[in-house]
DNA sequence: GCGTATCGGTACACTGGCGTATCGAAGACC
DNA sequence: GGTCTTCGATACGCCAGTGTACCGATACGC
């Protein structure tokens, strides 16, 4: 789903608007930056229009309302959480995921943080949210077990293989709460080292 | 810390107040109700001295600002979160732990969920949020981790066995995003058993 | 019983955000 | 170049929540 979904190109459809695919993404962009700053109840339509330099009637004539201007936002910037990762075993791409998730969990952390609540209140927000922050990532994830499964690296039916997953966001979601702060690459990589690994069945060596 | 903090007793202070410990009891009641069921930004003054019959005035006199009385209803409330587990097992002290988990999730995670966001922006509130929620919970699970070493069922240097708690804690707040539910018992006690234990080095067998 | 202080309730001013309407300016199209 | 549409900006009405002020009622201490 590309922007010019919300803003068709001027070959596709002789809609004349001004609001390029480029200028939807500043917008989206901000959004999320609002966002993470602050909440998703603190983010007012005044404070995008300000961020970026428009009216409210330009906001509300292309998204309707604050609601509805998350949800685009969310689907309009579906960049890759986990870039491609396939090192060959199933703990180097746990390591490596755990990696490539502390380094943006600037990032994306706050931003689930930002928008759990207020999704669990909202049915659209919730499925947004999932689809373009959650479900790609688990789908990666569960990739890789998958894979190591067919390897034969651990078994198909490994009862832990489904918790996996979970286990990577509860990392992310728990810390911040027990210690104060994002979980961060150091972190995560212990983590998949010492709790994810092992239950798994591969000890911490089996790299 | 009990309510006579704020209500103090008449034994102690000749102060005449009619707000009794037990009625205090029933704001913060009344105050965390209204959290889990709309989230902190929508907790209203007007509402919580709707919901608990008494004026706006009431409020200010005693607490002076929303952040404050929610402080103090965090306080205000400790109530074990955990009974006191000791099944003579790691295995089953954490399943036994999954189970009051799972039972008290519709009141706790909820809680939780409603006052991570804000917690982050607010020392006051954080420090609050892990006092009363977060820290009892993690002394508890922590404590059955060490018996469990002392028993010999674990090694004393296990390196998963730090992150018990925080798995425990991961768990209750991965699924509602993955699932769109709260962990209940049935959702932990499969998480003790096919992810924590096993990272553990416990089968699932060793109950 | 009487004085007093606090309670519950309401009215008030103030703020801030939502969503609409309006308007001049600037770009797009012919 | 002329026309037309959309943009950016601002002003407006509306609503909701905060925190204060006031008031009668009521329960307590003496």
């Amino acid at each position: 789903m590309s922007p010019q979904e919300t803003a068709p190109g001027p070959a596709q459809t002789p809609r004349r608007s001004k609001i390029t695919p480029e200028r939807a993404q500043e917008f989206y962009a901000a959004v999320l930056d609002m966002l993470r700053e602050s909440g998703y109840e603190a983010l007012t339509m005044e404070g995008v229009a300000s961020r970026t330099r428009c009216g409210k009637s330009t906001l509300y004539r292309q998204w309707g309302s604050k609601p509805e201007l998350v949800v685009a936002a969310l689907h309009g910037t579906r960049q890759a959480l986990l870039p491609h990762i396939d090192t060959g075993s199933l703990a180097g791409d746990l390591r490596e995921a755990a990696r490539a998730i502390g380094a943006g969990s600037g990032r994306d952390t706050p931003l689930m943080h930002a928008l759990s609540h207020a999704a669990l209140q909202s049915p659209e927000l919730l499925c947004a949210l999932r689809e373009a922050l959650i479900l790609p990532g688990l789908a990666t994830i569960d990739d890789m077990v998958r894979r190591g499964a067919e390897r034969g690296e651990i078994p198909a039916d490994n009862p832990a293989a489904e918790f996996v997953s979970a286990q990577l966001l509860g990392a992310m979601r728990a810390r911040p709460l027990l210690e104060g702060k994002y979980a961060d690459e150091v972190y995560l990589t212990r983590f998949v080292d010492n709790a994810i690994l092992p239950s798994l069945g591969l000890g911490a060596s089996s790299a």
